[in-house]
DNA sequence: GTTCTAGAAC
DNA sequence: GTTCTAGAAC
């Protein structure tokens, strides 16, 4: 298995304030060596600034894209590479730091619509326990199909198709304001207090639609939307 | 993306 | 009276 750096949660980044950092992340990643936790010729992974989850990376490529809706079947291959890079971190991560007892479970995807410029994929554990975790959206962004998983990006793609077209933001703006459900056990909850309170105590196991058993990593898949 | 805060919800 | 949410500003 490939190794990779610890993982230091209590590096404090930089960039907060700034909703064009990531671009300059990506194309000059060795200005901002305290957030870096891993890079290579193609992709550079940082630390969330406010992370959602106990474990909560963002991998970019190094070469300009906006935002998933960008990408074209031309970006199959980047995706690919993307996504394998995505699996070795969380693989490493689950085996260095959730052994048994925790779920070890990782969550590799896109922000439908996100809110900072550079095409940015989330590399999070499901305990989504923290202290950042504070809204309805910041929850239904991860918890609803507003999160694109990486796998499904990566279909559409060679599908042929492209991701959030114009037509469909406000259907992706909208799902943020849905109701808030546990991500494990599914019962809905009034507000994020609630909804945290019981998160964190919530023992049933996250199930995701598709799972690959051999790395351990399960790619949560959700519905698509019609 | 976060912070701040008015006013809605309780 | 206090908690919570959501919109403007950054």
């Amino acid at each position: 298995m490939q190794t990779f750096p610890p993982y230091e949660s209590s590096v404090k980044p930089v960039q907060r304030g700034d909703l064009n950092v990531l671009r300059a992340i990506a194309s000059n990643p060795s200005s901002f060596p305290e957030i870096v936790y891993f890079a290579d010729d193609q992709v550079v992974t940082i630390y969330d600034a406010f992370p959602k989850s106990r474990f909560h990376l963002l991998l970019l490529p190094r070469q300009y894209i906006p935002e998933v809706s960008w990408l074209a079947p031309c970006h199959v291959g980047l995706l690919q590479h993307m996504i394998k890079v995505g699996t070795e971190i969380a693989t490493f991560l689950t085996q260095q730091y959730l052994k048994s007892k925790e779920e070890q479970t990782f969550m590799l995807g896109f922000h439908a619509i996100p809110s900072l410029d550079q095409l940015h994929m989330h590399i999070i554990s499901t305990d989504f326990v923290s202290p950042f975790l504070k809204t309805r959206k910041h929850w239904n962004s991860f918890h609803t199909d507003f999160f694109l998983p990486a796998s499904y990006v990566l279909e559409e793609l060679k599908a042929g198709r492209r991701l959030v077209p114009a037509k469909d933001r406000e259907k992706y703006v909208n799902l943020l304001k849905r109701p808030l459900l546990c991500h494990r056990c599914k019962e809905s909850f009034q507000n994020m207090k609630a909804l945290k309170q019981h998160v964190s105590e919530c023992r049933q196991l996250f199930v995701a639609k598709q799972a690959d058993a051999s790395q351990g990593i399960i790619d949560k898949y959700f519905i698509k939307l019609n």
